[in-house]
DNA sequence: GTTAACCTATCGAATTTTTCGATTCATATT
DNA sequence: AATATGAATCGAAAAATTCGATAGGTTAAC
């Protein structure tokens, strides 16, 4: 009796995984839904497989030894592996019961999971969504198994993601219906001019627009800044104010406010992208379907993350290699 | 956020692997010193994770479902990295590849790191050192991460850091061959009369002979300032200055400059410092045991920067608590 | 066609592991 | 000092695993 196997559980690896990403045992465990004294059992299973403290206290919180963060990273690999070999093969969306994270921000939630949705308490009753803000951090949501997929106009260059492009979008120019500029069609002068109110997601993102607008040498007149288009109208409305949004964003407000062209072209490319770890999972397969179904035409095309590819039986598939 | 996740532990694959060996629960149970039931009811786990009989029955025995021999061939593969990742880490200098941070100052650089790269080059060259300058931050750098190791004449009163004693230093003046003052034993008049190149380490540091000489109500000519002893040798050769310097950096110059005993005593401690993160770390363990060997026989002697400390049992250990 | 041999599945009880709430302990902050 | 934060620990409760015994099902032998 030499050597005493190791064992663990995979849920112990991924509370690894989370104390790991979210640098608490505390936070962990509320993520979690157990009790703190939970996550400190398992952290001493590990510890115990491990034979290595993992987490020392320092300050305020905790911070990870070296050997935690090599075991982390392999266990994320073993992790998406297991996850990626258990996912269901097969499933009817009628009777299927489970939770999808989908992890995207304010333009995504308007413009495509209404129509998710209603495709899915029709279609799939027991899939349930659970959509987080993807602000700046999408790509690693996705990574942490935080969330299974992420929409939005994200690049992401490294190689381990899967992405199918669903559309691009355009902008147009809103603003109160008496405003004069919605009398005709916007030129560059004019817009450049007219007080805006720029949108900055947070902080962290430009919208294309702006880049553009610079690169050209132009600068907005900017009147205010807030941090999402929502309700946007109401801001307008009113005011010889002007707002660039994208054109899904400004048809929610249609009769409500005038659009115009803008006359700073710029496109949003609106993409999806997704892991291993779900890529083979019949359910997450017939979602991403779904999403890049009513995400209209354009959707047709589609491609890998990164550079290689296969080939596609499905109607919508996820990607060809 | 994934499916119903799927939760299985390490033991169940590895029950899963033997019965598909053996073709047998029952053999399986033997083999792993269980009861029958305890197999069937493993595989029982199992079928519910991966959605699949994984065994049926045919004629005497039983035959593995096509998914079953998939899975058990990638949850081998899991199992050899599983278990390969909680074997104990042996560390073998010849072939060990990782990185380690080092902070500290010039006078650690010329005085300790030299011989430390000589033999890493020799023993360990898989490992890399990243060498970076503490000026007054060490202590931040450790607790950031930012490194691994701090080197220097740094007095630690806080809890948290490990301590070991490398060295005590003491100063000797150096100047120009010629200059008279290098003919006969410094006094101290002579000494605080003489003009002096300063060492200010970029600030925000005085050299423990000039608090010493301070305390006893002595100030220095200063003549000149600058922010490290490297190549002083230039700048004192053919002058009258005179620079007070740790002696190991003197040494450095030797050939060069004359050097005699400095009037004024005063010790500088050499410590290594570093916190409970690397504290098990076989590679870092053994790393600074060779920072303490090459440091030479003072470094007997060892302490925890907190206030308890105790003796020591093995030949250079880090600290035994 | 019955029986014997050989498996796996299942049941209830015993055991072990996991979880929780409360408390304690350690550290940093006021 | 006092307070606040967060991990460790304790005892009790809940859940899971394990075991022995037995049931159910298939094959081979008579």
């Amino acid at each position: 009796m030499p050597f005493e196997l190791p064992n663990l559980d995979f849920a112990a690896l991924r509370t690894l995984r989370l104390v790991h990403a979210l640098g608490s045992f505390s936070r962990a465990a509320e993520t979690l839904g157990l009790a703190q004294s939970t996550v400190s059992y398992t952290l001493a299973r590990l510890r115990e497989a491990f034979d290595d403290p993992l987490f020392v206290r320092q300050g305020q919180g905790i911070v990870p030894t070296t050997r935690c963060s090599e075991i982390v990273a392999q266990a994320g690999e073993l992790l998406d592996r297991f996850e990626e070999l258990a996912a269901p093969r097969d499933f009817e969306p009628a009777v299927a019961s489970l939770e999808i994270g989908i992890s995207c921000n304010y333009y995504e939630r308007v413009t495509i999971l209404p129509q998710i949705v209603r495709v899915l308490r029709c279609e799939a009753p027991g899939i349930r969504l659970k959509v987080i803000s993807s602000t700046v951090q999408g790509k690693g949501q996705l990574t942490r198994s935080q969330s299974d997929i992420l929409l939005g106009a994200v690049q992401i260059q490294e190689a381990g993601y899967f992405r199918r492009s669903l559309f691009k979008e355009d902008y147009v120019c809103i603003m109160d219906p008496q405003n004069p500029l919605a009398q005709v069609p916007l030129d560059l002068e004019s817009f450049v001019r007219a007080p805006q109110v720029i949108v900055n997601y947070g902080d962290g993102y430009r919208a294309r627009f702006l880049v553009a607008m610079e690169t050209a040498g132009y600068r907005p007149n900017t009147a205010m800044e807030v941090p999402s288009p929502a309700s946007m109208d109401r801001i307008l409305l009113g005011t010889d104010l002007i707002a660039t949004v994208p054109r899904r964003i400004a048809q929610t407000f249609r009769g409500e406010v005038a659009s115009v062209a803008c006359p700073v072209s710029a496109e949003i490319p609106i993409d999806m992208f997704w892991t291993a770890r779900t890529h083979s999972s019949a359910p997450h397969v017939w979602l991403r379907s779904l999403i890049a179904t009513v995400s209209g035409r354009e959707a047709e095309s589609l491609q890998d993350a990164r550079s290689s590819e296969t080939e596609d039986t499905h109607a919508f598939p996820d990607q060809s290699f």
